[in-house]
DNA sequence: CGTATATTTGATATCCTTCAAGGACGGTGG
DNA sequence: CCACCGTCCTTGAAGGATATCAAATATACG
């Protein structure tokens, strides 16, 4: 399997324009609609639940720094990670369709998220369909992990399953410009891997114990790293395909950014 | 939690028809751009493999008839079965971002699939709003169902994890008239339910078992039923909040269907 | 009918969890 | 500056859940 090497985000202030515009020529009209969208902020501490299973959500999320979990719990008490969210990822972008929550989220950062409402996503569909592709494939993208993630808890040993995660992890970073070549700085705790990874706590650091011993991941004070990429990509059979970057369809050929950045 | 009861469809030949049209008033234009972009389709026997992960996909998929699993292979040999189609079920409505499939598709049962081309899809997102959001409904949907299998996946033991699986199906299959009150036919073998659940046959047997004997799950020559369907739910942590039906955002609340089935 | 396929059960091995406790680290207040 | 505290990480030991191997029984299918 090739793998594609992970586009780093144009530069810009605002990480949905960075993500969007990185492979899309986009016009001047829908990058300051994207800014009057997003012009009201949230700022969050760590630890901050901002939304609860069962309660309704009157505005859609839209992370522009720090990390999001979002999470169930289980009649029994156990909480699994759903799935973590960074800079320029939406929560919440069903809203429309119902507004009750499936889910909680919590900040496991200091966060500042955009706060969208429900109207300028009706919008964008019937004003900017450029944009609203955009939005359609962040989706279809989040579908992509959340399929990924199935496998990883279905069918990989521990090992394997949190290396994977940390390869996504990474990719993902690098797509918004949070990562280096180098490596990222991890803001989940062992545990918190844990229960992204349906794994006990203790379990998790064992296995990830395992993974520094065979130098396949290196952790510094919070930074992680692979010394063997190639073997780390490996071991945890990862394929990057289910991350690749928003591409319009078709029929909109002549938006297409080229490598020298003009219009195709 | 509270469950509603799930919809059943309106009764039509069509099932994409049935389940948009169960809770939205479609115009006769929408009803015909609907057949006429499925008027092409395809028979499927059993076993066909129909989508290989890494080829490309021509068309969208829509499930007429036949259960359908999506699935991929682990490097080590494992299988993992990301989900199951049923009919009124997309698979690849994702292709105008990415041809390239990311999953292996295999009927079941017998099976006929309506072939969607992709332009379509696109003439659906520029002409037929209603219909559109539809499409994105499905989308959510199917995303909050991988959601949940990761919950599954991830913090439920085994025997929880089947019956989970076995009431959503259920579910599922109501919502489009292919299951009665009673239960349903169940057409996954227990070695396909083990790959679902990311258990090996054998522990799937035994879980299965288990929770036959309990009577909290009756299997008569394939088929399914909930003798204690209350503490069912109850044991399963079943909360069918994340299968809600296809209701319109706020703006086009006058094409809502009340319960005489008339317009609001 | 006969043969392949699916289900069931037993025995044993492995992975993972739980319980428990010690050690590292950062923050805070005296 | 240092002592204290909480949180997170680490490791050991034991038990439980799930996997694997193997074989018998049942069921479906040509």
């Amino acid at each position: 399997m090739t793998k594609h090497t992970p586009q780093p985000a144009v530069d810009s202030a605002n990480p949905l324009v960075a993500r969007l515009g990185a492979s899309v020529l986009l016009t001047e009209d829908e990058i300051d609609y994207l800014a009057a969208m997003q012009a009201s902020t949230i700022d969050l501490a760590k630890g901050d639940e901002f939304v609860r299973d069962g309660e309704d959500m009157r505005v859609t999320f839209l992370v522009h720094d720090g990390w999001i979990i979002r999470y169930k719990m289980t009649a029994a008490g156990r909480r699994q990670i759903i799935g973590v969210s960074l800079p320029g990822d939406f929560i919440g972008l069903h809203i429309n369709f119902s507004r009750s929550s499936t889910f909680n989220a919590m900040a496991l950062t200091k966060a500042r998220l955009a706060l969208v409402e429900p109207e300028r996503i009706l919008e964008i569909h019937r004003r900017y369909p450029i944009l609203a592709s955009g939005l359609d494939w962040m989706t279809v993208r989040s579908a992509n992990i959340l399929s990924e993630h199935n496998v990883s808890l279905g069918a990989r040993p521990a090992p394997q399953r949190i290396l994977h995660f940390m390869l996504e992890l990474w990719t993902r970073l690098v797509t918004v410009g949070h990562a280096s070549s180098d490596g990222f700085h991890l803001r989940l705790s062992q545990e918190q891997i844990a229960d992204c990874m349906g794994l006990s706590s203790v379990h998790a650091n064992r296995s990830l114990r395992r993974l520094v011993r065979e130098n396949l991941i290196a952790v510094d004070s919070g930074n992680v790293s692979f010394p063997r990429w190639k073997a780390a990509v490996d071991y945890a059979d990862f394929d990057d395909r289910y991350l690749q970057p928003f591409l319009l369809p078709g029929n909109a050929r002549l938006r297409r950014r080229t490598k020298a950045g003009a219009a195709a």
